[in-house]
DNA sequence: TAACAGTATGTAATAATATAACATTTACAA
DNA sequence: TTGTAAATGTTATATTATTACATACTGTTA
């Protein structure tokens, strides 16, 4: 049962950017494409982006600092997570593999520890830059 | 085959001090620790830190921003890492467990895309912080 | 040895990413 | 209508990381 979230202003107009660039996007890039709508400051972006990732709506790809539309439906709100880089052209696209995710959601060592959850990443090339 | 790398004097400075700690280690936490040894600029730092992240004597905990020292034999040169977080007290370990490698370094999907490299992160409670 | 290439260092300046602190406003349920 | 949580606006600042340029060291080869 998904909760809906009914995004405020700020949040709908950094969402449907983020959701329309098709791919990831950095703070400050957002912030530059936002100013025109009335978006000043850096903190008004994080504020939305936090609240964003926090629902699902987005996540965060960590290794590159951006942040990108969820193209599941909000994986969990944000739980487990997993992504595809190609290390030459920067493309990024969520991994949607139920296995894979069943794997590390049951993922248990001897450490004692609850996971709650998970992200990862995993680099390589891209069809299209391997083939050049 | 492991090749073997003579640390240079700030490589080796900076790996001793992150190897000590223990745990992971801020950029300029570092920087504070090793400025009686002579190492002044941020740069000289991150410069170190790349060199030792490339051959893998340490990793990056990418959503902290903070290099750990590699608690294996250098991860096959840290193309293949996995991580433990401690949400509460922010305890890392890295995580070895051959299933678990075996299962991502062989990982694929129909997307095309020739993965060479993965980082997992882990995010939970650890024990201590659980019994809390 | 001398020349060379590759790696490492030193230093200053600056870019890029993110948060603190505080004042105000809006949404909405009790 | 009043209380409360969430969201916004604004300024300043903290944190993380890189550019640019000059110099020095290390090991290999002519
Ligand atoms: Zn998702
Ligand atoms: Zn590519
Ligand atoms: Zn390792
Ligand atoms: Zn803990």
């Amino acid at each position: 049962m998904q909760k809906i979230h009914n995004l405020s202003k700020n949040q709908k107009i950094i969402f449907d950017l983020i959701d329309k660039s098709g791919g990831p996007m950095k703070a400050y890039s957002i912030l530059f494409n936002v100013q025109k709508r009335g978006i000043k400051a850096p903190l008004q972006v994080y504020r939305a982006l936090d609240k964003l990732v926090e629902i699902g709506k987005i996540h965060k790809i960590e290794s590159r600092n951006a942040f990108i539309a969820c193209q599941n439906s909000s994986c969990q709100v944000s739980k487990a997570t997993a992504f595809s880089i190609c290390e030459s052209c920067e493309n990024v696209s969520e991994i949607s593999n139920s296995k894979l995710s069943k794997y590390l959601s049951n993922f248990s060592d001897n450490s004692g520890m609850k996971y709650s959850k998970y992200n990862l990443e995993f680099f390589g090339l891209c069809k299209k830059c391997k083939s050049k």
